[in-house]
DNA sequence: TAGTTAATTAACCAAACGGTAAAGTAGGCA
DNA sequence: TGCCTACTTTACCGTTTGGTTAATTAACTA
């Protein structure tokens, strides 16, 4: 029912830091260089370029060379992934609590069972 | 443009980990003690107990009292602003590549123009 | 060739994370 | 009252994370 769930790991920890996110925002209107990215932030180049690292090696971008820039690139695959997460989940989810409302309006009352195993 | 964000770095930081993930499949399925939640991981209880912690002050999750059980429950709102987080940006996303798109079309060549600030 | 710009790598540090074992707390139950 | 059950809290420990500065690599430019 699980098939490689590391993906997840890697974009959900990469999306976890405001900073990386925030890059995201900015990637999401064009491509862009370090440099670029790093302005707006009150942060060393090196800082960025281990978040950068980061949001790399999760899939969420990717890199390439043009002379001495490195311009970065949005990759919407694994956001596709981590949507797909959440989509299932918030599915069971609804499913899960249009049954519990079924069952509390036929019960009106707590039973204490939990179905168990 | 950006609201207090606090939520969604503890909610996808609290999303990075497996075993949460698993935690939160198997609470979308019904609500469950800690002991329930902790059987399928070889894992001691006071570890789950920290998982469990993590949830709940993200807000993923809420624990109630019934004796000496705390049974564990999902909330969806957290959820749902990581969800409107991804949707906002992969909107975005899909915009920006049609417009990549559309333009590639028209230059058919690499004008090597980012558009500068 | 030397110098400048763009970015990464290396070394380091403090704080957070994920786990443990052991002790403490709180609520049934005999 | 005293014990069992269900959990949490408290150290404690090794690893990871997010940041720093300094050194290095790579490519353009004079």
């Amino acid at each position: 029912m699980n098939g490689g769930a590391s993906v997840l790991d890697a974009a959900f920890a990469a999306l976890a830091d405001p900073t990386r996110r925030a890059i995201l925002s900015t990637l999401a209107q064009g491509d862009a260089t370090v440099s670029e990215l790093a302005a707006p932030f009150a942060m060393s180049l090196p800082a960025v370029s281990k978040h950068l690292k980061v949001l790399e090696a999760s899939g969420l971008i990717s890199r390439t060379r043009s002379a001495q820039f490195r311009p970065c690139h949005l990759e919407r695959a694994v956001l596709d992934e981590v949507d797909d997460w959440i989509q299932e989940h918030r599915k069971v989810w609804d499913e899960r609590l249009d049954k519990l409302d079924e069952h509390l309006k036929n019960l009106q009352r707590g039973e204490e069972g939990r179905d168990g195993k």
